[in-house]
DNA sequence: CATATTATTAGACCATACGGTCAAACCGCA
DNA sequence: TGCGGTTTGACCGTATGGTCTAATAATATG
C-alpha cells in the first residue's frame, strides 16, 4: 500500500503516474518492466516515488488495484437469478460491459494479466491479493454455477477446465487487442458474441461422447 | 548458428551444455534465463562458452533447433490421405506421439515455448526462423485441412483461429506438465484423447448459431 | 625428445541497467 | 528566520551480457 501521503496529491499526478506505470507494466509484464523508465516518463524522481511507495512491488499493486479493482467492481453481476437460460446471456452481457471498458482503456485489461512474473508470496498479504483471488473466484462460481445449471461440462477435472478457460479468454483478448483500432461500437458487442460462441463450443456438455 | 568448433566438441560434453541450457530457457524463457547461470550449472568457464557461441541468442538458438526440431521431424505425419473421417484420429496419433515425447523429456516443451521474449528480427535469419515458421505452418496447414475436409468451423477469422488453438494447447501442456508425476503412459494416453475432444469441442462446425 | 605453434580454457574485467538509499536542497508557511 | 513536508539526483550493491588477456593443453615441427 503507498502512503498515504500519496492521497494529498492532486489528483491529476496521482492519475499521471499510475496511468503511466499502468502502460509500462501491461506492456512488459511485472518483473519486465522498468521501474527507472516509468519514473522518467511519469516526470516523477526517484526520491519522490520512494517517499510515496515502499518499492516497485507496492507501485504495481497500487496501479493493479487502482484499474483493474475498479473494472471488476463496475461489472455488475446477479449470480442469483442464474438459470440454464439465462446463464449465456448473462455472461455475454458481463463480456459486453468488459469489452465496452476494454475500448476506452485497452491497457487495463493489460496490466490485469501482468502479474505472471511476481512471487506469490509477495502478493498474497495484499489487497491485489485479494483482486486475484476476486478474479479467480468470480470464474470458478460462474462455471460451477454452470455446472450446477448442466450447461457446463463436468467431464474435465475442474482445475484444467478454469486454466483453459482463461487461456481461451487470454488469447482471444490479445487478438481484440490487435483488432482495436479498426473497431466499431457495433464490432466490440459482436465480439462479445463471439467470445460467447466460442466458450459455449467449448464448455458445452460434449456432443463427442 | 554456433562456431563450427562445437561440433568438434565430445557429444558428451555438447548435449550435457545444451541440455542444461534447454532446461533454463524452458523454465525462465529466453529473456529471463541467466546465461551466468546456464555456464555455472553446466560447469563451462565464460571464455569457453563464446568460443563457441556468438552470444547469448546464440546458445539460445541452437539449443531449441536441437531439440524441438528433432522432435518436430520425429513426428511422421500423414498430410495427404486425411479424410472426414480419419482427421481427428489423425490429430490424436499425433498427440499420442508427442505426449509420449513428453513423458521422456518434458523440458523440451517448455524451451518449444520459450521464445516469448526474444524479438523477431533476430529470429528471422537464423535455422530457428525457419523452424517457428514450420510449427506455424503446420498447424495452419491441418486446420486448413480441417476446413477443406468440413470438420472445422470456418466462421471465425483464421488469425484468431490460430491463437486460439495454440492457448489452447499450451494451456492443457502446462496442466500436463503439473500431473506428470502422477501419470502412468495409458493416462498419457488417455490426455491425447482429452485433448482432441477439447479440439473437437472448439472447432467442431458451430451447433451454436 | 624438445621446441614452436595453435587450440582451448579460465576468470578478471567492462559497460550497463536494475531496484533501492540518502544527504542535501527546495519551498510554502508560520 | 526557522521549520516540516517535499523533491532531487548522486550514489550503492548486485546482476546482467559481453570482452580480453594470460595461462594451459594439445599438436605439429625441427
Amino acid at each position: 500500500m503507498p502512503r498515504p501521503r500519496f492521497k494529498k496529491l492532486s489528483p491529476e499526478k496521482r492519475e499521471q503516474i499510475l496511468e503511466t506505470a499502468a502502460k509500462e507494466f501491461a506492456l512488459h509484464g511485472y518483473k519486465e518492466a522498468s521501474l527507472n523508465k516509468i519514473l522518467a516518463k511519469a516526470g516523477i524522481s526517484k526520491g519522490a516515488a520512494y517517499y510515496y511507495f515502499d518499492n516497485k512491488a507496492d507501485l504495481y499493486v497500487t496501479t493493479v488495484t487502482r484499474y483493474a479493482i475498479e473494472l471488476l467492481k463496475s461489472l455488475n453481476i446477479d449470480f442469483e437469478g442464474l438459470t440454464a437460460l439465462t446463464f449465456w446471456p448473462t455472461l455475454q452481457n458481463i463480456y459486453e460491459q468488459q469489452f465496452t471498458q476494454f475500448a476506452e482503456r485497452p491497457w487495463v485489461f493489460g496490466v490485469v494479466k501482468s502479474d505472471g512474473p511476481m512471487d506469490k508470496e509477495a502478493l498474497a498479504n495484499t489487497q491485489l491479493g485479494d483482486y486475484s483471488q476476486d478474479v479467480e473466484g468470480m470464474l470458478e462460481s460462474i462455471l460451477r454455477q454452470g455446472m450446477a445449471l448442466g450447461v457446463v461440462r463436468t467431464d474435465l477435472p475442474d482445475e484444467l477446465l478454469f486454466s483453459l478457460v482463461m487461456a481461451l479468454d487470454d488469447a482471444h483478448d490479445k487478438w481484440l487487442l490487435n483488432q482495436m483500432p479498426t473497431m466499431t461500437e457495433k464490432a466490440l458487442q459482436a465480439a462479445a458474441g463471439q467470445m460467447i460462441n466460442l466458450l459455449q463450443s467449448l464448455l458445452s456438455p460434449s456432443t463427442h461422447p
